[in-house]
DNA sequence: TCACCAATCTTTCCACTGTCAAGATAAAAC
DNA sequence: GTTTTATCTTGACAGTGGAAAGATTGGTGA
């Protein structure tokens, strides 16, 4: 009948093919996690063969490389809009800011475990250092503030830094790991004020 | 010459493979990570056939949670023994126990992991369970000093204990995750006194 | 002492994985 | 309109975890 479209299934080219294995793939760890993640499995989500997604991507490792720099410039975004919705004090900044992040945490778990859990995704890719960088500086210029000086000059400041950091990125973990099963009451009541209480004890004194 | 061991390679029977296989895996862990580790691999080290450690593990799964719960153990003498060198001042003793927390994690990276980061140990397995608990235990007792009643009878005891477990587990997660970079130099010097001040941070106010 | 049993280990097999090589198709370039 | 080139499929391979069946042996009871 229509000799230029035999195959009313799918053509043979996709079209925008690396797009589609990135959605597959987010999907794919979404529901597997990263430890039953599969290149195979990401193939058959966007309909083609298992070999098509090795012109788009080196291997496996280079999909989640490409999947993982998405994380974190989404991460970004999360932390940068919600602080930027509280401009004002700049303590409630860095306190939103991480809210934003153990936010994207909670909506995105095995993406978050593949950023900072997984050895999968290539820590040498520029693209994701970049990306990751800048989570980073949101977060640096968020003490920055707070302190008013380069926390990056001196230890003191390098300290407060790791704090910050390590409490929203402590708290991300284990919630997602489901392993603070004993705040789970007072999550369900106020989440988001319940986590700007414990953040808030890391932040440099006033 | 000793006709009771007449077999200088191996024995059909091993004798402890249990005990053989627990060692394999943490040595194939330690080298290959969570993301590389292969029973296979395991079985090899123990020199075994690759099908073998089906009669003492039930699963690769199975290997795993025995192996995280040994982790467990040993987190949890290494956060007491910390604490107990350190008997005085109770704040003191939950920093010294937190310390002992990351130290645990720096020197154990890939089990570390294992424990908190992977989907393979299964969590209801009841000895898995019961060892997190012990080192769960020792932290809330810790806040417990400090604050002069049981923290987990009120919300703000609650949020002391979250706030001072993540952000101990973050700094874990941070460093092995190898990004803590900016932190290197001072780490150098005097790790202790280092992780010390930072864990300080979020400790409830005197 | 010896036959038997049950525990332990090996061999063999299967389905699944990531990757590679070769072939098929179609879009683009000329 | 032909040729080139990018994209995709098919088929193969080694390595994986697990199941099934056979081999070995330590221990148990007669």
């Amino acid at each position: 009948m229509n000799p230029k479209t035999p195959t009313p299934k799918q053509p043979y080219h996709h079209g925008d093919l690396r797009r589609a294995l990135l959605d597959a793939a987010e999907a794919e760890l979404a529901e597997k996690g990263v430890e039953g993640f599969t290149l195979r499995g990401c193939a058959k989500r966007a309909g083609v063969s298992h070999a098509a997604p090795a012109y788009h991507f080196k291997d496996a490792n280079a999909l989640l490389t490409a999947l993982a720099t998405i994380g974190f410039e989404r991460l970004n975004r999360s932390m940068t809009s919600r602080q930027h919705a509280e401009r004002g004090d700049p303590r409630q900044d860095l306190v939103a800011a991480g809210v934003g992040y153990v936010a994207f945490a909670r909506d995105n778990p095995m993406l978050f475990k593949l950023m900072f859990g997984s050895e999968r995704p290539s820590s040498e890719d520029s693209d994701l250092v970049q990306h990751a960088s800048g989570a980073f500086a949101t977060l640096v210029n968020g003490v920055r503030d707070i302190r008013g000086d380069d926390p990056m000059a001196d230890a003191d400041g390098l300290k407060d830094i790791a704090a910050a950091w390590s409490i929203v990125h402590g708290i991300a973990n284990l919630l997602i790991a489901g392993r603070m099963g004993f705040l789970q009451p007072l999550l369900e009541r106020d989440p988001e004020t319940v986590l700007a209480d414990i953040i808030e004890r890391s932040l440099p004194q006033q």
